[in-house]
DNA sequence: ATTCTGAGCCAC
DNA sequence: AAACGTGGCTCAGAAT
């Protein structure tokens, strides 16, 4: 009876909705004939748009009634719409791009010169000579440095006021100089050591010259990676930044310039050389215009900070020139490797995928097949197979653990590594290989980190650069010395450690390395008041547990983990790890006292300094001042607190890694056949003829150990191998001997 | 059809 | 309230 009821009052429901809506449908048959547009306005404008189309629409609007734009006879006779009014501001804003356009070219500065003769070029030539400090740009058919081409260049001579561009390919129909002729006749600037040169982002043209066998010599300056130092928040938002470090984003900010970017302009795939050449002109004068201009205000501002200009000058502008040679050297992967591992793996993750397919799909529900790759269709399957609701697929921390008891999850977790690993390394490198070169390149960006490491990665929109700094033991043996070559790897020994050593002093880091032992193990001596011996190497050569629990805690207190994240990590309550943590500082006061230091510090100050204070680490948020429980910045402030410590240890290593990379490059540029072949943070890998010698490779430990020093007492440490393919190493004693032995 | 976001996982 | 610092890549699924 109840049952009755319910379906009654809702098929009531339901055909009452549907009488409404037929109403409704009339209504709007009748409107459409009489419907006002204001009505039609109404209408659209109270949709569910967006922000974008509701901004789109009112500028519609506007324009209507402004009698800039109106509805196109082929419409004008059905009911105004709101794809009707998104079509009109596509119109709209190509008109106003054109608008634009056109105004620039119009009001094109008197300074701004296109250069199209060869007097012209040799002109220019003479007064570029006569400059202290040009700005520099080059404008190309794409990013691929090795395979696209320069399409004209603009230079800024500050002395003579003069900004210029030189179109050397465009497709427009007035007559250009030649590429070649424009390199030759420029180089004696070009290759100029002491007239300096200002560019943005000056890898990318330093090897754009090089592409086409010139050099960019005497580069003092990158307004890019100055911007870095200057302020490495400037691409978050959140924090006060413009969102990123194009140069067109910076110019409103700190120039006081409005400037559309490319994409703007001219449209996302559009190509430089179609741009007519009085537009190019405008637009690519303007450029190292600008970049003259942010660097006159970037001079001034880092003039304030000695230290970090001392910094930038000596060690970053000089790593420029490092970097291209490292991403130009490149990678040769063994393709042979690649496709059997592949297979092997392929295959393996069929049978799993398989298996997994068939043990799960019962727990499935929905018409689609179960995909074993989508967390949201996983996670209630393998909770309903296991009959245990999981919080997540965190690989880790959920599977892992459930492992043993289910064997679908032991699966499971191999699909996920195997997939994990050709998806993202061993099928997908061997498509990167660079058409024109035949060889791998990465690409290193020395400001890809706020603490100053580098991160690796691609260039935007271009596909065939890939992050050589994550590479798994699995996927490094890809990579393979070239023919008569070798790797040699050099890591720094406990850097980040020697590094906190350095920087607060303390007696029981210090002697650790004074007395070359490990550092682990001597803290847990000191610590569980025990020999030295008893807690460095179990009888079978294996860690104790006493120095893998100093590893941990140790992790935990450089990253300022909290104590639940640590009671759970050493599976012990958080009582015990809170004793365990206060125990270990008052082991060693110095270092707790320093870490206090630096809290004390960024919350006075909203910022860290590295070594030397080469480089500031800036963290605003630490400065918060927190109003009682359960103030919503608390997290933000003691998330400062944390990267406080870590960035003054990872940014001051990252120092010694940049300048330990200056002079092995200078090394290398006097020894045919050597060259930088990679770096990963706290390593640097050497490719060299295979017969170098013993005196050799004594330099490349100089290097490591002797290229920067933490202060005259802790010293550096280094360990060097030798391999054939990446990761496959024997250490450095190991190779001579066997080499020795078999001459 | 393309772009964005989050989860997850690779490195040091 | 949040819980470990610095990155980049892939895939799924959602948004545009």
């Amino acid at each position: 009876m109840t049952l009755n009821i319910q379906l009654n009052l809702r098929s009531n429901g339901d055909s009452q909705t549907e009488t409404t809506e037929r109403v409704k449908a009339a209504g709007n048959r009748k409107k459409a004939a009489t419907e006002t547009i204001e009505e039609a306005w109404e209408r659209i404008l109270a949709m569910k748009n967006n922000d974008a189309d509701q901004a789109r629409l009112r500028e519609v609007k506007a324009a209507i009634q402004a009698g800039t734009i109106g509805r196109s006879p082929a419409d004008a006779a059905k009911r105004f719409s709101k794809a009707e009014a998104l079509r009109m501001h596509k119109e709209l804003a190509e008109r106003q791009r054109e608008e634009t356009l056109r105004k620039m070219v119009e009001d094109t500065p008197d300074n701004y010169e296109l250069i199209l003769t060869r007097e012209q070029l040799i002109d220019l030539s003479a007064h570029l000579m006569a400059e202290d400090i040009v700005a520099v740009d080059t404008e190309t058919t794409g990013v691929d440095v090795y395979t696209d081409v320069i399409v004209g260049m603009s230079f800024s001579l500050p002395n003579a006021d003069r900004h210029v561009y030189i179109p050397v390919d465009h497709t427009d129909e007035t007559p250009q100089l030649s590429l070649e002729y424009v390199l030759h006749t420029l180089q004696p600037f070009l290759q100029h050591e002491s007239i300096g040169k200002v560019l943005h982002n000056a890898i990318f043209d330093i090897a754009m010259f090089r592409r086409h066998g010139f050099d960019l010599k005497g580069v003092v300056w990158d307004t890019m990676t100055a911007m870095h130092l200057l302020n490495e928040n400037e691409n978050d938002r959140a924090l006060g930044g413009v969102g990123s470090f194009k140069l067109k984003d910076l110019a409103p900010k700190y120039l006081g310039v409005a400037s559309d970017t490319f994409d703007t302009l001219f449209g996302k795939n559009a190509q430089f050389r179609e741009v007519p050449l009085d537009l190019a002109l405008v637009y690519a004068a303007k450029d190292t215009h600008l970049t003259w201009k942010l660097y006159e205000f970037q001079r001034e501002h880092m003039a304030k900070m000695p230290t970090v200009l001392e910094y930038y000058q000596t060690v970053e502008v000089p790593l420029l020139y490092v970097i291209v040679d490292l991403e130009a050297n490149g990678y040769i992967l063994d393709l042979d490797f690649a496709k059997d591992y592949g297979e092997q793996l392929r295959k393996r993750a069929e049978e799993l995928s398989a298996e997994l397919i068939a043990t799960l799909t019962p727990f499935h529900d929905g018409e689609e097949p179960l995909n074993l790759n989508s967390v949201q269709q996983m996670k209630p399957a393998i909770s309903k197979a296991i009959g245990k609701e999981l919080p997540n697929m965190d690989a880790k921390k959920t599977l892992k653990p459930l492992k043993g008891d289910h064997d679908v999850i032991a699966k499971l977790l191999e699909y996920k590594k195997i997939t994990k690993l050709s998806g993202t390394y061993i099928d997908t490198l061997p498509l990167k290989q660079n058409p024109t070169t035949k060889r791998w390149h990465s690409r290193f960006n020395p400001m890809g980190t706020v603490t100053g490491r580098f991160s690796s990665g691609k260039e935007e929109s271009n596909d065939s650069q890939f992050n050589v700094q994550n590479q798994p033991p699995e996927a490094r043996p890809m990579f393979v010395a070239p023919p008569g070559k070798v790797l040699v790897g050099a890591d720094f020994k406990a850097q980040e450690i020697r590094c906190v050593a350095y920087l607060s002093g303390e007696p029981v880091l210090i002697n650790a390395f004074l007395e070359e032992r490990d550092p682990y193990a001597m803290m847990a001596s000191n610590f569980y008041k025990r020999p030295y011996e008893d807690v460095y190497k179990n009888a079978d050569g294996s860690d104790t547990k006493e120095r893998k629990q100093m590893k941990v805690v140790w992790l935990a207190t450089l990253y300022g983990m909290s104590k639940y994240s640590l009671a759970e990590m050493l599976g012990v309550d958080v009582k015990a790890a809170v004793q365990f943590q206060s125990d270990l500082f008052e082991s060693m006061p110095k270092l707790n006292a320093w870490i206090e230091g630096n809290k004390k510090f960024v919350e006075q100050h909203g910022f860290v300094w590295t070594d030397k204070q080469a480089r500031k680490r800036r963290l605003p948020d630490a400065k918060l001042r927190l109003k009682g429980w359960g103030d919503p910045n608390f997290g933000k402030k003691n998330r400062a607190l944390r990267q406080a410590t870590n960035a003054r240890v990872q940014g001051s290593s990252s120092i010694q890694s940049k300048v330990t990379m200056l002079r092995a490059h200078e090394y290398c540029a006097n020894k045919p056949g050597w060259s930088l072949w990679s770096t990963v943070h706290d390593e640097l890998i050497f490719e060299v003829p295979e017969d170098f010698t013993r005196a050799e490779a004594e330099d490349i430990r100089d290097i490591m150990l002797n290229s920067y020093a933490w202060g005259d007492v802790v010293t550096n440490g280094t360990d060097i191998e030798v391999m054939k393919r990446w990761g496959n190493g024997v250490p450095i004693d190991e190779w001579f001997k066997s080499k020795e032995a078999t001459e």
